[in-house]
DNA sequence: CTACATCCTCCAGTCTTTGGAGGATCAAGC
DNA sequence: GCTTGATCCTCCAAAGACTGGAGGATGTAG
């Protein structure tokens, strides 16, 4: 199969060359096999893994959780309980921020007319976001 | 009016101390008024403004949006449609994440049973991450 | 053979906090 | 008055997740 040079992989996937040789650093890619002349070379596995961890990370899961979860799957005999237990934990976080964002969405769109033309001293935006969190 | 504290201005809203100061520092608060031996006061102006900076952080806006809606707000006879567009091209950013984040959940609610005594070899989940971008 | 793109390493900076060291100040109790 | 403990001050460092640039090697196309 085709190798890849690192460009090509960052092209794939959306991610930067630079971010790519940091996850490998920080261990969330494998080290890449090297040409002879030191060039990183990847395969199709790491198209998958690299989408993989940018959808991750744009969910909000941070590189500690992705790793695990990338780990969990490298044992296919363990069970499937600790990688539900990863995404459960972190989802349980983000649907309260998602509650708000909701609320706040509705309260903009709600507001987002009457504001065009009118004044700072009557817009609601600024209230919507101080109290997005209250209730 | 009593003045506050920085302590209990903290305790107030929910910033860490060193955050509020971090905030006076990049100009997202006022310099605080001192004491005579050097200690910032507050009063309720400004346990309002943190709180609706904590409040916008939390829903993803960055310090400079919150210093831009902020430093709107203090000219009331500005147009409003200024705050708006700042609310509109955040929130836009933001549904795409709420929606695949919406996804995810209800991917993993789905999952989670089966998950929950099975294997990694069949688990759902990171498939579950790895597609909710693709849609 | 000369451009030019791409790769390499290493280092520095961004952003938003958070924590700690070392020291001053305050309120309360003895 | 003096000690204790909490709180405050400033300054500095680190964490997490990148992003960008300098300086140099390599690959490729004309």
């Amino acid at each position: 199969m085709a190798m890849l040079m690192i460009g090509e992989l960052a092209r794939r996937t959306g991610a930067k060359v630079n971010t790519i040789r940091f996850y490998e650093d920080i261990g969330l890619m494998p080290l890449a096999a090297r040409t002879d002349s030191g060039r990183r070379t990847y395969g199709e596995a790491d198209v998958r893994r690299l989408k993989f961890i940018r959808n991750g990370r744009e969910l909000g899961f941070s590189t500690e959780e992705l790793k695990s979860l990338i780990s969990l799957s490298e044992q296919p005999d363990r069970d499937c309980g600790a990688a539900a237990a990863i995404a459960r934990r972190h989802l349980a976080g983000v649907e309260a921020r998602m509650a708000r964002l909701a609320l706040l969405r509705t309260e903009l769109e709600e507001v987002a007319f009457n504001c065009d033309g009118g004044h700072m001293a009557d817009c609601q935006i600024l209230e919507a976001i101080a109290e997005a969190g209250s209730r």
